[in-house]
DNA sequence: TTAGGGTTAG
């Protein structure tokens, strides 16, 4: 007590009676941000501050800027409050600073309130309005604010393009943000490097790496952000191998590497399911300096799901001291994918239980998926109805639906999919239909198939997917008439399937697969092979996996069936089909290497042993676009 | 006074 007393005795001193030693602004900033822990003279200092009615520019300017800097909201109002009580008008200096401070503060509407009762305002000003929607993820706002600023004659700064370039999104962002680019050019700010990470981030996330790369290579310096925007864009663009090279190569040139860059790489890492070098990579974090941020472990469980990995991914979870819903529902995916459906509602549990953080639309949308690849369509339908009674607070969207008609269908339950359908409060999307019609065609449900299939021909008629499955289901049906006829209806409206491709290596050769593939040398053993197998599936009494279907159809129109993605690797399957070698790694389509996932447990079933695909010392790599194979070609 | 890159789902 008796030392805030004296505190307060020589704070009143400093501030008001010794003007010419030591002058108010500096005396409050020294005294607030020393006393600042301490609430009561935190209070009773700014109130002897505001007692003052001839706060001058450098005393509120002063105020102000302690109270960004301790995000201090009600102080910084009365401050402004006292602005107005004393008829004070600040200069668009002091105005500004105002806006930050509210933004600071995250109160949008009052830093836009004082924006706009601005006389006037300069580049620093509208940046900094700008900034404030950017940084809440605001886009179209941030962006039209922009425009707004070209239009009122402030030319835009360095500051300014760095700020409103990410939110240049979405196909009209990115058609302005061409704009924007011209303009960068124009005013001469190609070199800077905050530009020039935005600039490129916003081609990287509009699909064109190539320009990205282009700005990135023309930058005259480059620092840690410039060069992880280009690293995660090729990740974001799934272009993995090249995200990893280019990480390499910069670290050669001396490159400095945070954490999100390692989050980059590590989605990289993810997507070309290299376990071993994502147990480098994790290695390699532990023994560096680099702090393990929520986002970057959040990234590690994901790495090591993707993986195939679920311990390690499992033990990184049950040891984050902090855990936002990302990691939940990264860890919930990582089980979805692999099947688990147990697990995943033990997780969904826990998280309830917990009730630390809140499940949002993706959880949901994994815990649905999850009871469907689990086969646990009743738990999946009570946690739908959850949602939809609001007992689980998440607000459904069509995607949810289109989980619970996946499920219904996966489980064979297509008449009451298709009811389910009917009774969606929007209108089905061809999605939906096509997940139905993907059911159809396992369950040899021709009647809704047929309905189903001509339904989602009128929707999307140049969607050659739904031709091909429409085809397959008449073929199981015998109707080959129908079948002809949609052969036809696909050469008449020129619709084409774009081939997919396969890749496996077997005893160090590659061998690659495409739609109607035939010219493998070892064809009619791999075909021999895949009927032997389909007989041996229906034998033991598995309904493949919507996306693993080993259609029986007769060898004439093997030829002209146009095999999916998964029937590729089926016959690939076909052609290493012994326990000892079926195992496989998948590159890149995580659904495919859930497919081969289920594919092992059918293999496992038939042969009565257990086919692994986490063995890693049986994996067959997949390498892609690297074909070692032309002959085949 | 104002600035850029990152994690789950589809």
């Amino acid at each position: 007590m008796l030392r805030t007393k004296h505190v307060l005795s020589f704070t009143h001193k400093a501030l008001f009676q010794q003007p010419r030693f030591l002058s108010f602004p500096s005396n409050a900033q020294l005294v607030l941000s020393t006393h600042s822990h301490n609430t009561h003279l935190r209070e009773a200092l700014l109130q002897m501050a505001l007692c003052n009615h001839d706060i001058d520019f450098q005393g509120y300017n002063t105020l102000l800027i302690w109270c960004v800097g301790k995000r201090a909201f009600r102080e910084g109002q009365r401050v402004h409050a006292h602005m107005i009580k004393t008829h004070y008008v600040p200069c668009l200096y002091l105005r500004t600073r105002l806006v930050l401070f509210y933004n600071k503060c995250d109160s949008l509407e009052h830093a836009r309130r004082v924006f706009d009762e601005m006389p006037e305002r300069n580049v620093v000003s509208w940046t900094a309005m700008i900034s404030a929607y950017s940084q809440r993820g605001y886009a179209s706002q941030a962006s039209s604010l922009f425009v707004q600023m070209l239009r009122s004659g402030t030319e835009p700064n360095a500051f300014t393009f760095a700020t409103v370039l990410p939110s240049c999104i979405g196909s009209f962002g990115f058609i302005l943000g061409n704009q924007i680019h011209c303009l960068v050019i124009k005013l001469n700010y190609e070199a800077n490097v905050y530009v020039g990470s935005s600039l490129l981030d916003m081609y990287a996330k509009d699909g064109k790496i190539h320009e990205a790369r282009g700005i990135f290579e023309c930058l005259p310096e480059r620092d840690v952000v410039s060069c992880t925007a280009i690293i995660s864009g090729y990740a974001q663009l799934g272009l993995d191998e090249e995200a990893l090279e280019l990480f390499r190569r910069l670290q050669g040139e001396g490159m400095q590497s945070n954490y999100v860059t390692y989050t980059s790489v590590l989605t990289a890492l993810s997507g070309l399911a290299i376990l071993d070098h994502g147990k480098q990579m994790h290695n390699h974090l532990l023994r560096s300096e680099v702090p393990s941020f929520v986002v970057l472990q959040n990234s590690l469980i994901d790495m090591y799901s993707k993986c195939g990995n679920l311990t390690y991914a499992r033990r990184i979870f049950d040891t984050m001291h902090e855990r936002t819903v990302i990691s939940w529902n990264a860890m919930l995916v990582g089980y979805s994918k692999h099947g688990e459906g147990k697990e995943v509602l033990e997780l969904f549990t826990l998280m309830r239980e917990e009730n630390k953080v809140k499940p949002d639309s993706v959880t949901v949308l994994a815990v649905l998926s999850g009871c469907s690849h689990g086969g646990l369509e009743d738990k999946g339908m009570d946690i739908f109805y959850d949602m939809t009674s609001g007992k689980i607070s998440v607000q459904p969207v069509p995607k949810h639906y289109g989980c619970v008609v996946d499920l219904l269908g996966r489980a064979g339950r297509v008449e009451e999919a298709f009811e389910f359908i009917k009774k969606m409060p929007f209108e089905p999307s061809a999605a939906i239909w096509g997940s139905l019609l993907g059911a159809c065609s396992v369950h040899s449900n021709v009647d809704i198939g047929e309905f189903v299939g001509h339904r989602l021909l009128e929707i999307e008629p140049e969607n050659a997917g739904n031709y091909v499955i429409l085809s397959n289901l008449y073929a199981s049906a015998g109707r080959w008439e129908d079948v002809r006829s949609l052969r036809n209806l696909m050469l008449r409206k020129d619709v084409t399937k774009e081939p997919g491709r396969s890749w496996i290596e077997l005893d160090q050769v590659l061998h690659t697969f495409h739609a109607n593939d035939c010219s493998h040398p070892r064809r009619e053993e791999v075909s021999a092979k895949v009927q032997e197998l389909s007989v041996r599936f229906k034998e033991a009494g598995y309904v493949p996996d919507l996306s693993c279907v080993l259609h029986d159809v007769d060898e004439e129109q093997k030829e002209k069936i146009i095999l999916s993605h998964s029937e590729k690797l089926a016959l690939a399957f076909g052609l290493i089909a012994t326990p000892e070698h079926a195992t496989i790694r998948v590159i890149k389509n995580l659904r495919i290497c859930v497919d081969c996932h289920n594919f092992a447990k059918y293999m496992s079933k038939i042969y009565g042993r257990e086919v692994s695909l986490r063995d890693k010392n049986r994996f067959h790599r997949i390498v892609r676009g690297k074909c070692s194979c032309g002959d085949y070609w």
